[in-house]
DNA sequence: AAACATTAAAGAAATAATTCTTTATTAAAA
DNA sequence: TTTTAATAAAGAATTATTTCTTTAATGTTT
């Protein structure tokens, strides 16, 4: 079925491997700090927790090599750490949906080292247009329409309520938005060439809880 | 890595699956809403677009039973899956690091649905000490260690600086916290039998920023 | 009442990801 | 300069998950 109208599935990087880099890039942050400038893979590994072959195989995508003995360099490894996933770069996202979490995540402020800025937020709550959560103005819905091809926004935030989800979805789809990191349970329809990431808190509350309860029985 | 003890892989569910429940029963509870008494996996399959063995596979771990011809019991799956996620349960919580995100979790009012109640917060910041975010408490981070033997809680909630998060989830685990819901992007070493379910925004920024890369070029 | 169409359920195959193993490189020491 | 120890890199095997296929059950229709 649709399993590979993924013409590059050669080239693309697992998502398991994807989702390892940031923690990577923070340990070596760490690791820079206390002045290490060469780094092994098996020191990582031992360090994290985790395989040595598995963290040569998940570094190896960023295409720095390490020479054996010494290791990785440390500021090398970071920058193309960084580079590789794009942390260093302004990636502009808009906001819909100011609720709870959304204005939890406008007052986050560690999008920024993520490279993430959202220019502005939107909601149909008159109650809460143009008030400003950690520096981002609540703009009314409609405004949306008006604004998007005066910008260059790639990046869709997805926060509202779970029956609106697929409607402001595809509103952000014509507004050319490229990618929704969907934070609503609700489950996208979008064409195929929309980037969608789906970070719902019920997704992860579902392992937690089951795990917890598998152990107590 | 081990994230998870490996000893009962048998009837263990899988991740994957445990992360598509959710999304089961917030599909399922709209169709109960309009009326809908039976619903087949090829139904279901088809409205949330995936593959309808993998519905059946999925649902089947609930150990409802659909009739041939009829489908399943709405009511009876909803109930079940509830169940089997501990969404109708009481799950209560500590949360420490009442900081951006923190902040942001302790008012997410949505945790009630998923059966999870933060009792209280904690942090070691003075100013914010005394304080109650949606309707929880912050209270002195050392309070943390004479309270956890008057209750019952199973579940810590970690949202601090990722430099302090290894001490603090080692505090959790000898205050008898069973599971962490880590929301640092630490990669925290705690004993085989503490469940961890990391869900750190980095991550998926990660997938979601490499992806629109992969797309650009 | 019997045949039929539909679908759940179980099992098999394919795919993806991780772990393990081997090989080859290279800097350091003798 | 040669040997050695350590490690990166590439490839193989294992494991887990998803997709595909088959079988059996059941309500509906004729």
């Amino acid at each position: 079925m649709s399993e590979t109208g993924k013409y590059k599935t050669k080239d693309r990087v697992p998502e398991p491997t994807l989702k390892r880099l940031p923690g990577y890039l923070y340990y070596l942050e760490q690791v820079k700090e206390e002045g290490t400038i060469n780094i092994s893979a098996p020191t990582i590994g031992k360090d994290l927790g985790c395989d040595p072959t598995q963290v040569v195989k998940d570094l190896a995508v960023t295409g720095v090599k390490g020479k054996p003995r010494v290791g990785y360099n440390t500021y090398e490894l970071i920058h193309a750490l960084e580079d590789f996933l794009g942390f260093n770069r302004i990636n502009e996202a808009f906001l819909v949906g100011a609720g709870n979490l959304g204005a939890a995540l406008m007052a986050y402020q560690e999008h920024q080292s993520l490279g993430l800025r959202i220019l502005a937020a939107f909601d149909v709550d008159s109650k809460k247009i143009g008030q400003t959560i950690g520096g981002i103005h609540i703009l009314e819905y409609n405004k949306l329409f008006s604004l998007y091809d005066r910008l260059n926004v790639k990046i869709g935030i997805l926060t509202t309520p779970n029956h609106v989800a697929q409607d402001v979805a595809e509103d952000l789809v014509n507004c050319g938005i490229k990618a929704i990191w969907n934070f609503t349970s609700a489950k996208l329809s979008l064409p195929e060439e929309i980037i969608v990431q789906n970070t719902s808190m019920s997704s992860y509350a579902a392992v937690l809880l089951r795990r917890l309860n598998d152990a107590e029985k």
